[in-house]
Formats: C-alpha cells, structure tokens, sequence
DNA sequence: GCGCAAAATTGCACAGCGTGCAAGAATGGA
DNA sequence: TCCATTCTTGCACGCTGTGCAATTTTGCGC
C-alpha cells in the first residue's frame, strides 16, 4: 500500500489540499491577496475554515507549493562520487535540474505561482525562508563532494563547511537568476536550459575578465 | 535645519521610534517571538498600541533594522566611473561595505537582531524581501557601470539587464556568506574585512580549476 | 506669550487571522 | 458488524492591523 494504493484516506487528504490550494490561487488571482479572506477560499473549497487551518498555517503557504528537496537517492550519490573535480559548478547544475522537475509538471500552477511571487514581496520572502532550508541541504552535500574530491580539507572542518556554503550561495544565485529570466523572458527555453545557461554566463563571467 | 536641528517633532519621532524598537527587542529575547504581544510592547515603550501600528506595520517589522540604502551620492559615481573593467567585483565590494557600515553602529542591536534572524524563519523571510529592492537599486548601478566601461552593450538592453542581474546576486550571495561567517565564528574580523575576504574567496573559486 | 495650522497620539470599532478543544463523521481493518 | 483511528467541523477566544474622528502636541508668525 505504498504509492500503488495509497487509501482512500490519503487519496481524500491530498484532493482536499489541493482543492483548497486550487481555490486559493483562484481567487487571489482574481481578486489580489488582499481581496480573499480564509473564509472565502475555505467556501470554494467546500470545506470548513477550520480544516483550512488544519492544512496550511495560512493563505500564503496554500499559494505555494511544496518546499523543493533534494532528488532522491542515486543522483545525490553520483554527484558526490562523480570525481571530476573540474566540474564542480556542472554537478550541481545538474542537481538543481533534478531537483525543480517536480515542480513544473503542473505548468498552469506554476506559472500563477510565479506571477503571485513577483507581485507580492511576502511571497517572495516566504519563498525564499523555504529555500534556506534547500540551502543547508545542498550545502552538505556539496561538503560531501568537496571532501571526496580533497580529502585533505577534513583538517579544517570549518574552512570545508565556509567554503561549500560560498559555492552553495552562488549556485542558488545563478538558480534565481535563471528563474527570472526565464519568466521574463520571451525565450523559449526551459527552465532546466536555461539555467544551464545562467551556469555558463557565471563561469565566462570569472572567465574572461578576472572580474 | 538639516541635520543639525531636526526639530523637537523630528527628535520625538526618532526617539519613540527607538523605544518602540527597543521595547520590542527586549522582550523578545526574554520571551520569543510569540510570548511578546503589541500590546505589551506598547505598554512598555509607553506608548498607544495605535502608535505602535503609525510606526511599524508589525512586531516583526519593528525588530528589523532600516532596510538597507544605497551610499549616498559620490560614492555610487566613483563606482559607475571607475574605469577600471577588471575589477568591477572589488568595486561592488566596496559599495557593499559603504552601504553595511550604517547597520553595524549599534553592536548590541546588530547581534541581537542577527541571533533572531536565525532562529525565527519569518524574519529571516522579512529581511530577504527587503533585501530585493535593495538588489534592484545594486543592479541598476552595475547596470550603469557595465555600460561606463563597455558602450556597445547598449545594443543589447535585455542582456545587458540580465549580466548586471547575474552579477548583482553572485555579489549578494558572496555579502551573504561574509555575514553567516562574520557571524557564526569567533573569527576577530570586522564585518568589512570578511566581506572583503568573501569576494577574493568568490575569485579563486573560479580562478583555480575552472570550476 | 497668543493663537492657529500642521502633525502626532489616542481610543474605538471592526474584520480577519490562527489555535485549542471537544463533539461528530468517515475510514480501515479485525 | 464493531471498534479504533483519523479527519472534519463548530465554537470560543485572543491577537493583528486599519480606518476614522477626537484630542493633544508642536512649529511659527505675530
């Protein structure tokens, strides 16, 4: 009874989430956050306000979706033990690729989803405090990678956890600023190219000038 | 009456102000976040729960610092002027440490605030938030200053836009990571220098393998 | 000092938020 | 069919944040 036959409890639970997340989006985009109350939203969903409590903490985390995690088991592994040292920048490319698939394959929710995180700085800022938890995880096992590749950085432990934390800040700037430019953008990219792309534009950066 | 005479008003302004900020602190440290109300803190900045609401839109906002601000006038066109292409990052860097060099006059409340935001995720959130529209103003000056050194980038507004973005966040990523260093270790630097230490940590990333 | 206009403070009312609690309904398994 | 578990719901309650209008304080010319 795993993921072929999750109960007619679970299968309930997750329609009712998404009702009510499916609601909320709804509404917000037609009438602003400010314009929908929980009470609304809860009406639509066909449920009480008080489930909608028992779902989410608030409005705003029912707009946004599921925190993004680490993909799952053997990819992590590869990047770890991919032994290219020189490629460093490219594994996490490729990991970060992973991670945000999930995510796009409701293409209609994700793209009011983002249009809700460019009008409303909350958003946005709740968005980013999900992703500070994405960092620390990414941060370790970049220190994992790091460590594999020079075992010798194990002598100071703190240099290693200050460094794989740089890398990890910068790859999330290149993530950010692939994302918004592929939302503004008339490109016809997708995401995961066009953060490859934003990757290389990082690398050539240092590259060309010793900026 | 600049500066030199604010005006009783102004004084007052400032000084309940501060008391609101103060009171709010205190009792956060003695009770967290959730066991202070504005009522209390009211009550103990001496003032109407009402005019704690004409000040701060919130508790949280009232815990946060001023949002950060561009340096004023000379040093921003000293940056876009510099003429000197290869070391745009060193010039951010020294835009940055002007523009934190205001926060960090009152030590106490610096650490106070600092050890909240790491324990309460909503005000790490509220300072992101800030945060971006102090990149938009960064990004603009870079903007500025790319098309200072090289002209011909004006053909190509949008990829102009998008290089000074790219640059804005990488610097922010790097401001990030001196200030978790700065802050997390007993390390005796200032604030300045370890920002200073991120950029060059920032450039030997890429200049050593090409990573 | 005096008085007036501008600005700040305050109380009040009110809608919305978020949570604890306990009763009732649905579900899954024996 | 019956029972334990889990989900839903209503209710009560305190806190948040804002509009409004009355009141007080400040700045300034006289």
């Amino acid at each position: 009874m795993d993921a072929a036959t999750p109960g007619l409890r679970e299968r309930k639970r997750l329609a009712t989430r998404r009702a009510i997340q499916l609601a909320v989006l709804e509404l917000v985009a037609e009438r602003g956050l400010d314009g929908v109350t929980v009470d609304e939203a809860s009406r639509v969903a066909d449920v009480s306000p008080r489930t909608f409590f028992n779902y989410f903490a608030s409005k705003e985390e029912a707009l946004m979706g599921d925190p993004p995690e680490l993909p799952s088991g053997s990819a992590v592994e590869e990047f770890v033990n991919a032994g290219t040292p020189g490629e460093l920048l490219a594994g996490i490319n490729r990991l970060l690729i992973r991670a945000t698939e999930g995510s796009t394959n409701d293409i209609e929710m994700f793209h009011r989803r983002h249009a809700l995180l460019k009008q409303y700085p909350q958003l946005f800022a709740m968005r980013m405090a999900t992703m500070r938890r994405f960092e620390e995880e990414v941060a370790a096992v970049v220190s994992r990678r790091l460590l594999t590749d020079d075992p010798t950085l194990a002598v100071d432990v703190r240099h290693l956890a200050e460094k794989s934390r740089l890398i990890t800040l910068v790859s999330f700037a290149a993530m950010r600023h692939a994302w918004t430019c592929w939302a503004d953008g008339e490109s016809p990219l997708q995401l995961s190219e066009r953060l490859t792309q934003s990757f290389d534009e990082l690398r050539s950066l240092f590259a060309s000038s010793t900026a």
